[in-house]
DNA sequence: TTATAAATGTTATATTATTACATAACGTTA
DNA sequence: TAACGTTATGTAATAATATAACATTTATAA
């Protein structure tokens, strides 16, 4: 049984707005957005940010130095990652395929490094912008 | 047949930097250690920089803003990357491991996408660091 | 050789992230 | 509930990473 971590209230305020987005935000973009709410400093942002990343509420997307809501509700550590970016508007969605993470969870090369993590970034074109 | 790309002034001696170093270099490292060569500002480095990702000759760790030499001798453009990082020591290296380029090559979900090229990050323990 | 693209040089500035230190709120358990 | 440890917050300063804008030079190819 998993621990149900109840956010602090900068940790909500930040979450809810990511979450509301519906994509990736950038943490001064953040920062911006919850002035108004009295967070006023990068770190407070960071802080939180750092929380919900460990808790898995949220991921980095590393490539973009931004932050998505984790769109897969049984996610509930960021220990495998998987999204696919649009290069041409930016959209970001998590990818959830079982195959997929069942077969990098259990990859191993000769290297004897056993891995507690990845993060995986596809890029391309979606199909909005294919089309142009 | 590839284009052969030779090198500019700039590009060479970093790349050659890089190289030499043997793991992943930081940008303002870069730039700390190629002060005595005349290459003085941020953006000189960051240019090269670029160039030699374009051309796949180092591969940039998103995760660790940081750039390292390809230690794939086919690998001619970056579109195909994975790395294994270790948590501890933050040491690097380049996964060539063919079954997976292709697993993930190939690879496709039901959003409709194509992609065109992707970033793997693997992170654990190395064997050194985990015997510690 | 001329024109086009690629690379360089330089200054300034934008963007992303952390250090350091002080205080407050929360949860546990004696 | 008092005392303690842990987590979260507030605030200021600054470090680290990256790009914009503009002028000039060098390389490439028609």
């Amino acid at each position: 049984m998993q621990k149900v971590h109840s956010l602090s209230k900068n940790q909500k305020i930040i979450f809810d707005l990511i979450d509301k987005s519906g994509g990736p935000m950038k943490a001064y973009s953040i920062l911006f957005n919850v002035q108004k709410k009295g967070i006023k400093a990068p770190l407070q942002v960071y802080r939180a940010l750092d929380k919900l990343v460990e808790i898995g509420k949220i991921h980095k997307i590393e490539s973009r130095n931004a932050f998505i809501a984790c769109q897969n509700s049984s996610c509930q550590i960021s220990k495998a990652t998987a999204f696919s970016i649009c290069e041409s508007c930016e959209n970001v969605s998590e990818i959830s395929n079982s195959k997929l993470s069942k077969y990098l969870s259990n990859f191993s090369d000769h290297s004897g490094m056993k891995y507690s993590k990845y993060n995986l970034e596809f890029f391309g074109l979606c199909k909005k912008c294919k089309s142009k």
